[in-house]
DNA sequence: CAATAGACTTTGATTACTCAAAATAAAACA
DNA sequence: TGTTTTATTTTGAGTAATCAAAGTCTATTG
């Protein structure tokens, strides 16, 4: 049975190779993400290739490998079914959940997990809106727009919310930024980097594009 | 904070001391509970001990002082409500609760725990019986008897089953001798070393007497 | 009271994970 | 193209937890 940390290694390669769109992580990427020196990194890769959980090419990075990726998807689905579960049945905040899940997603057994998935109604998605993994291991994938690049003055939902930080995901909150809301988009200045935001009966919201394109929406 | 090792050591050892009603836990019975070698569990404990966890006397044997005791008995309510819940609330089987249990008591915040506390009503006992300490660490404790040694012919209720063990809990469950369950002791016999029991509309059953000692009841 | 049996401790080694700092390779630059 | 910068790897070392096996008490027990 693969230990946290080889657990937490690989879901970040995942979460890496996803939030960059690319197939090869590379090691400072990597290090940076788990939060070691390049050192350990370096050496805990090379300990995942020899168990074949990754591909690893020494100076230009690591990926992968297809048993590597099943386990990713594993402990994704696990972390984000508790992160949900936290949030609609024990009602903490969607705030707070992420780091519970960190610590939950190695410890729950399959079978715990499963009684949570079927009490929850076999949920797509989880509080941010990010996808829950199906026990098989597939993904589901959505074609979203972020705030930054969607049309102007169309009502659209907000689907996903990419950014985990304790305090951006309080201020969504307060200013009802969550996933199933509906928004327009007033305006977009390049210039100023902002977009400015309409919701019913609200004042306008004006965010940098940084925190705009942590947003993501789907059309009505 | 400490790590689920220690964490383990010192429930282990507290589990000891109430198991034998005995102040000092000896190394050998320790490392076959813990299921480590001795000298395992010797270097562990000599680390304990630098930490104030544990008071240790080579070759006599070791005991928690206040500090280890308050964590031993935090892992334990954690233990003891994550059980309680994965029955109430997930529908999982008594018998298989522990082993679950064993694994979540290291993951789970407490802000979570509590919630689950909150959600079951601040129980008192967990599925087996066994008392819940409190959060403030305190553990309560009934005088109760085991089936061999409380009064013939007498209906008693059934208040703890002590031990773990999935066949073993599993074999109390078909003959529903359960917590709660109502039971009469027909006959003890000292020479065939059985006691015999009666519960309402069911056929007598027979107990050896190291089976009967693990049932712990109360007088009406 | 010495011999032995049993429990306990010590020693030396291993595995998994980590860091700091030195060495190296690749990329960028001048 | 030679030099500097930056990213990565290597090296040497440390911590936590473990085991096997050798050594040491202590308590019987004849």
């Amino acid at each position: 049975m693969p230990s946290s940390t080889v657990e937490n290694y690989l879901k970040q390669i995942y979460l890496e190779q996803q939030r960059t769109d690319t197939l090869l992580v590379q090691m400072g990427q990597l290090a940076e993400a788990m939060q070691v020196t390049p050192g350990t990194a370096t050496s805990m890769i090379k300990a995942l290739s020899d168990s074949g959980l990754v591909g690893y090419e020494p100076r230009v990075g690591v990926k992968l490998t297809r048993e590597g990726e099943q386990l990713a998807l594993h402990v994704l689905r696990r972390h984000r079914i508790i992160e949900l579960y936290l949030v609609q049945s024990l009602g903490l905040d969607w705030s707070e959940v992420h780091e519970e899940a960190d610590s939950l997603e190695h410890a729950i057994s399959d079978k715990v997990l499963e009684k949570i998935d079927e009490s929850l109604g076999f949920p797509e998605f989880d509080p941010h809106g990010d996808p829950i993994p199906t026990a098989s291991g597939t993904m589901s994938s959505r074609k979203l727009s972020t705030l930054t690049d969607c049309p102007l003055g169309e009502v659209v939902r907000i689907a996903r919310v990419i950014d985990q930080d304790v305090e951006f995901l309080r201020f969504m909150d307060k200013h009802h930024l969550k996933p199933g809301a509906k928004v327009t988009v007033e305006n977009k200045d390049t210039i100023a980097d902002a977009v400015t935001l309409k919701s019913d009966g609200k004042p306008a919201l004006t965010l940098g594009s940084k925190a705009a394109s942590k947003i993501l929406v789907e059309s009505l």
